[in-house]
DNA sequence: TCAAGGCGCTAATACGCATTAATGAAACTC
DNA sequence: GAGTTTCATTAATGCGTATTAGCGCCTTGA
């Protein structure tokens, strides 16, 4: 239909049948030779340079499109995000996972298609349609906090090979996630440390297997450090952290842990209450990060500090998730399909010992 | 080979074979229906929905391989970079492009399979046989500093639509650039009407057209706004900067103007060297910077101040890209196949009236 | 009643390469 | 010299889809 090639005196790109009538052989021979098969094959000498010479004379180059589907299997393996892929707002917080996913794909051998489709049908990202693109990949890495399960139980009924990247709660889903619960009790326990025994745990309100891991993390880490459990989980949506802040202070919280997410808005927000509040950190308060991302990582209010807490090793996820993939691909049987790295503890400038019981920093 | 399907159970991806099996019809009819070619066909209303109903049940979707072997388009966008994708310490400088392609590959309703140069070859980025994988898109992007021309050549022989990201020299090679030209001159012409007149120029030392348009902008600027063109233009290395700088100042330069690449090599060797010379910007020096990428511009050494100079709108020209790609597949007629997309001028802090002259700043 | 034409559908083929089964010929065995 | 084993090559087929050239049937017009 729109094939360029038809224009008319262009010559045709030269194929092996080409090569074959020059060399006086065989199509097959000349694919022999090509493609170094010599596999349970036995070529002559002389037959095998008739055809290299007739190739270079010829400017042979091979077809990679008819190369792959005889080949049966594209060497493509799908992306696909269920947040619309690539928006500004969170460009640095996923864009690590996408490094790493290429950048294993690349060394595999294998191309990637990002697939689009959650942001162009406007019928929200799991469009079970748009989703059942992802086929024409010999297999798929799926993303985002938020997913759909109908159509993902359909992909993997149909034995379609597909990781998931971040942790998740159906039975029999491979995934490669981040450990949470044990980042997150670290830091708890470098809090307790420093001698922090009434921290405040703040958190966005949505419910993802990430969140609740650093919840369950952070819980963890208190109950064995002896840090103060009662009131210690805070929920929010971003608004009135003015009155939270204040009323922390009134009942003498020393430190906050944040949880980071793909928005930010938790963190941002609180900063933005410590400094119209005044404040400094960690003098005044320490402050943790549950989950910055690699690279990404804000400076703490009024400091200038690196925040401490952990990374997310998303770029390692992305590439552990394609190796993943690929084995699944390849059918290798007794493969760990769940896996969690380790997150990296960063020992930044917003954590130091708690002000003298009874000091109110705002008076100051 | 490595057909994948062996596992076992996995259930091979239905075929339009398998359909026409279903609904009772030929494969031909599958396809007539599923394609919508109804080009001097007809086809019963009963028996279409007989095939769109198998279809759905069966969950079919096209192999995008076969679809290119057979000459027909398969609605994917190839997006090939001569450097390594995503190299980490690029990645700002990149990124904004991948984003803008994205953006607008969703909102065309195309997807995106990027290709790695890099890859299984090992041979290097622009080695032939990986660039020709692109074919089993419908077109392809190009982007990167440096490029190799004879395998680019072979595919627009061959009629295989591709866009270049970024200006080319050679003639008839389709791009989307950034007027880099016109910008150079306004930033001359803005550093002119400051007041000064005794300028430099630091530029890197690597040909690409985008640092000779940014040259020419340059002199053209200088030029007609009465600088001085004598000893304007510098090349470096990233090396020997304290030297260099010392030795404008010696000379009476007021103001510098610096080329930022995809590595900000200059850049960041001349901020070191000032910070070590402990001069304030603008104060004692005047700075700009040509090309900043949006959202990832540095602030200025020893001041924090915002680079002036211009912006190059990258995520624009990722847009601008596809929307041309997309005219070429189409095989379009009369459509502008090289486009210069204006630069948007910075007016940040890095700009004041140069120093009184004989004022020596090292001296304070 | 017959040719002309429209309708609904399919058989056959092409796309370029990889692979398997098979063939003919030469070399070797006893 | 009949049977067996290598060796060198090829015919045939498949990969999944698109397209071309019909085929049989039913209307229509004369």
């Amino acid at each position: 239909m729109e094939n360029a090639q038809r224009g008319g005196r262009r010559r045709r790109r030269p194929r092996q049948s080409d090569i074959a009538r020059v060399a006086g052989v065989s199509q097959t021979t000349v694919s022999l030779v090509l493609r170094g098969t010599t596999i349970g094959m036995s070529l002559a000498a002389e037959t095998r340079q008739r055809v290299l010479d007739a190739a270079e004379r010829l400017g042979y180059v091979p077809d990679p499109v008819a190369t792959r589907l005889a080949a049966a299997g594209n060497a493509m393996l799908g992306l696909y995000t269920f947040s619309a892929t690539f928006p500004t707002d969170v460009a640095h917080s996923y864009y690590p996972i996408l490094a790493g996913v290429e950048e294993e794909a690349a060394a595999q051998g294998q191309d990637l298609i990002l697939f689009t489709g959650s942001s162009r049908s406007g019928t929200g990202a799991g469009d079970p349609a748009s989703l059942r693109r992802v086929r024409v990949a010999d297999g798929c890495l799926f993303f985002g906090r938020h997913v759909p399960d109908e159509p993902i139980r359909q992909l993997a009924e149909d034995g379609f090979p597909f990781v998931y990247i971040g942790r998740r709660n159906e039975p029999d889903v491979p995934y490669v996630g981040a450990d949470y619960v044990s980042a997150s009790a670290a830091v708890l326990a470098g809090l307790a440390a420093a001698g922090h025994r009434r921290v405040r745990y703040l958190r966005e309100h949505d419910q993802a297997p990430s969140s609740a891991d650093r919840e369950e993390g952070v819980l963890r880490g208190a109950r064995s450090t002896g840090t103060e459990t009662a009131g210690l989980v805070v929920r929010t949506d971003g608004t009135g952290l003015n009155g939270l802040l204040a009323s922390w202070l009134d009942d003498g919280v020393t430190a906050v842990v944040v949880e980071q997410t793909d928005t930010g808005a938790a963190l941002a927000g609180l900063g933005a209450a410590i400094e119209r509040a005044g404040l400094r950190c960690p003098r005044d308060l320490s402050l943790a990060v549950l989950g910055a991302p690699v690279g990404a990582r804000g400076r703490a209010p009024g400091g200038g500090a690196v925040f401490s807490g952990f990374d997310v090793p998303m770029r390692e996820m992305g590439r552990d998730a394609v190796r993943l993939l690929l084995r699944l691909i390849e059918g290798a049987e007794g493969v760990e399909t769940r896996r969690l790295l380790p997150c990296e503890p960063v020992d930044g400038g917003t954590i130091a010992p708690p002000r003298p019981p009874g000091r109110d920093p705002r008076r100051e």
